[in-house]
DNA sequence: GCCTGTCAATCAGTGAAGCTGACGATTTAT
DNA sequence: ATAAATCGTCAGCTTCACTGATTGACAGGC
């Protein structure tokens, strides 16, 4: 299990370093993408990211010019971290395509019926536990 | 993937945990009672642990009394690091059960058939890739 | 018998990574 | 208006593994 997972960041990780990023880069990326501008709160609890390590994930993605930090009107306490066009240009293009490659490379032993299985079954014990909240969106793979 | 790791990783540290030890102490123990007395060196190359790091682990063993460092005849160099009794009973009576048991719970999601399905596929995997090496020992869960 | 090279174990120091606790700025509640 | 809570930030701490160097022991050439 525990080699599995090493595989699967190493491999995730060579894939958006090319771009100099970290996979937590990613994330975070995708997250403002698909979900729109949120506060670094937000963007921190949902991914288990800790808020101070936000502040310097935030900083290099801003750095590289691909997000931006705007002050949320309606809170002026929080921000409304966006992506810049070119930080969506680039997670679109290049990097959401490399992160796919690198899936598919990580699943490369399977058969499609396979990854379909192992999928399920991943997000099965993950998810169905009896104890706590099994209610939760899409995430990494 | 990464936060089924998490839950493993979590699940067997707080198994071991009651016995003072952590996840790579029971690796160690293990692989000396299955494979017997062997060098630091050994241990660490197999586990893909650091040298130095298993200085401290087998220090941490020998001070609770489940390991004791003994001169390798054959090659005064080298350490032949072997169970005591204590360790081994311990390690067989309860540290193994626990280990067990918290397989059991974190596959708890699973039918006994859904079991054995994930852990071939996970171990094909981890294994069944054309690049390097597919000859390995039987190791983690 | 030596001299050189290699290997096992150890230790001090380094560096990455995350977290705690505190702080200013702002919002919300009483 | 005052108090309590929240967001982002930063300094400092802890944990962890790794690098490099040191000591003791083996192996081979001569």
């Amino acid at each position: 299990m525990s080699k599995a997972n090493d595989m699967f960041v190493q491999i995730l990780e060579s894939a958006v370093e090319p771009f100099g990023l970290r996979s937590k880069d990613f994330i975070v990326l995708t997250a403002i993408d698909t979900m729109g501008p949120q506060s670094q709160q937000q963007l921190a609890s949902t991914h288990g990211i800790d808020r101070t390590t936000m502040v310097s994930v935030v900083d290099g993605l801003e750095r590289l010019g691909l997000v931006q930090r705007a002050r949320n009107p309606d809170d002026r306490r929080k921000y409304a971290i966006g992506l810049t066009s070119e930080g969506q240009a680039l997670l679109r293009h290049k990097v959401a395509p490399a992160m796919l490659d690198a899936l598919d490379n990580f699943l490369a032993p399977f058969s499609p019926d396979e990854r379909e299985l192992f999928n399920k079954l991943l997000w099965r014990l993950v998810y169905e536990r009896d104890s706590p909240g099994e209610d939760e969106a899409g995430e990494r793979a």
